[in-house]
DNA sequence: CTGTTAGCGCTTTCAT
DNA sequence: ATGAAAGCGCTAACAG
């Protein structure tokens, strides 16, 4: 049927250990022999059975990506991070196995799961801050790497942007182009980023000087549609404002698109700002200024760290917070001179 | 350490044997032994070691996907595949192993690695038309399905819409609207896809006694700047022409970015329609008339005939066509009345 | 340097 | 209805 070490190990005439040594590098294999088994298992297309090593070693070369909240599945955010860790465990020779479950039970359960299909670790992206999961994570013997909830122990750590700072990148940007009333439209609550962005908005305001009135805020739950209605919300109970801060770019896109109803231009009359940076930017009119977040790098982050933990028990994982840049579009200007 | 069918079996008192029969659900167990079996293995939080069961049964209850256009991985195609694909392999307890490979070797070697690697069977998506690979899929014994490249066999089949008519869909619409000279922005001619919507490009025309000019086609790559270079490149060479139709939403977007840019109004002077209906439609502005395929379907349906492949050596594969449908939006309207 | 032996955790004849 | 034994394909001591 299939050629296995055994058949290899027939035609060459040595034995599977040895095979399987020549096979895996081991030093101690003479060269010449090492070469002839080689040449024979090339013969034969032999491919050594992942599973039956998996079995044995318990090493898997495999980890996991839970991506929790399927409707970030719709945009390039998840896309690109899969993309990022397929390059990087590929690099390690590792595969990568997705998960579809919504909700994640108890930590243990989550870990017998993937510990019994042989998987090394886990990414696990949109987890809700308020999950009760969170917290026993941190003490589990199991390499986790969580995207956007801060989480730090032995064996966990996560990636993230500095958001506080993202967020005040953009209220410096706006402030610099002289707007002194500046609205925010966040995400839920229920995301970690949510709150950093919002600490971060209001430390903008402060840094320059600005007072952050709370009925500038308004909280969407990052959907276009959101954006839309944060807009128009802001605007009817605040029309001094020149310039609104949304945190994510499809909530951007709504509001530009609700500006753009009410008849205002962006940005002679009002500026906007989003956050991501997502190639949606480029496609509205006008293009969308934007905080960056490279998520193809949070990918490779996310299985480095991941990888380095499985294949070494003694590894500290780091946390690590990618750079936010501002990227300024045709979306943000000058403060309107009334 | 991990708790094994062996644990089990010492804390309830039966042998390995019965514990496996019995959490299998197999008939020949007393109906008190399973029950405490089950018990026992719940209290013990025993969960099936995969990787032995693959080992054994030679049964992989998982299915890979190889994306090999990593450009796709940037917009929403590919992500709302995976979901799909995610979706109906968790619904048949299957799971989903992605693979970065840029290039495909031969056949054989194909299947090696994903053989041992206990996967069933693969779906492979971006795949040339040109890749000599291609022809030696058919006959092999190895579960297959193909995104967009038309291949069928005892174990292969491929998904797609009926680009044919999908393109003759827009061409009517257009045609419908007055509309007589009409421009086509190809994708590359490496996707089977690009000669589909072609010849559903000159169906069309024909079918509305249109005069396909050879003049009137420019063959792009998918690419958002392919479609501003096409859009001016035919109209420099053809005023006359009142609609385009783009063989990619993102071709479109940079359709309507290059008219606006030369002045023109869309849907005024002229109209454009693109393929695929991604989220990028709403986005632009005008929003973009389209040709509608379900992506998150045909991941669906790709698992779906996989796994049914996989799970019955006798099950023949189906091909399935999607059906695509026009979405009218703001970038089309009447002829211009000169 | 090479081979023998054991065993990973599970399923599956084959007895009982 | 239950258990003993064999083996999936591989690696890892341990001898020699």
């Amino acid at each position: 049927m299939s050629v296995t070490l055994k058949t290899v190990a027939k035609k060459s005439g040595y034995s599977v250990t040895t095979v399987s040594r020549a096979l895996n590098g081991h030093s101690d294999v003479n060269v010449e022999t090492r070469q002839k088994i080689e040449q024979v298992a090339r013969e034969l297309h032999y491919y050594p059975n992942r599973v039956a090593q998996q079995l044995v070693t318990k090493k898997a070369n495999v980890i996991g990506l839970y991506s929790l909240d399927r409707e970030t599945f719709k945009n390039q955010f998840i896309a690109l991070m899969i993309s990022g860790m397929m390059d990087e465990a590929t690099r390690h020779d590792f595969n990568l196995l997705l998960f579809t479950t919504q909700r994640l039970q108890t930590a243990q359960d989550l870990i017998n799961q993937c510990t019994h299909r042989g998987l090394g670790g886990a990414v696990i992206s949109g987890l809700r801050i308020d999950e009760p999961l969170l917290d026993d994570l941190v003490g589990m013997d199991f390499p986790t790497v969580l995207i956007d909830v801060p989480l730090q122990g032995p064996r966990a750590t996560y990636v993230s942007v500095d958001n506080v700072l993202g967020a005040s990148q953009a209220i410096d940007h706006l402030a610099g182009l002289g707007h002194r009333q500046i609205g925010f439209v966040n995400g839920h609550g229920a995301a970690w980023v949510s709150q950093e962005r919002h600490e971060g908005y209001q430390r903008g305001m402060q840094q320059n000087g600005l007072s952050p009135q709370p009925g500038y805020v308004f909280e969407g739950d990052f959907s276009k549609e959101s954006g839309r209605r944060g807009a128009e919300r802001l605007l009817k109970s605040h029309p001094e404002l020149t310039a609104i801060f949304a945190a994510s770019d499809l909530m951007a896109a709504g509001v530009l698109e609700q500006l753009q109803l009410m008849g205002l231009d962006v940005p002679r009359d009002i500026s906007v700002v989003g956050f991501d940076d997502q190639d949606l930017c480029t496609h509205v009119t006008p293009s969308l200024t934007t905080i960056r977040q490279d998520m193809y790098t949070f990918g490779r982050v996310a299985a480095q760290e991941l990888i380095a933990m499985v294949n070494d028990a003694d590894y500290m994982p780091q946390h690590v917070d990618l750079p936010s840049v501002l990227v300024p579009r045709a979306s943000s200007g000058p403060r309107r001179t009334v």
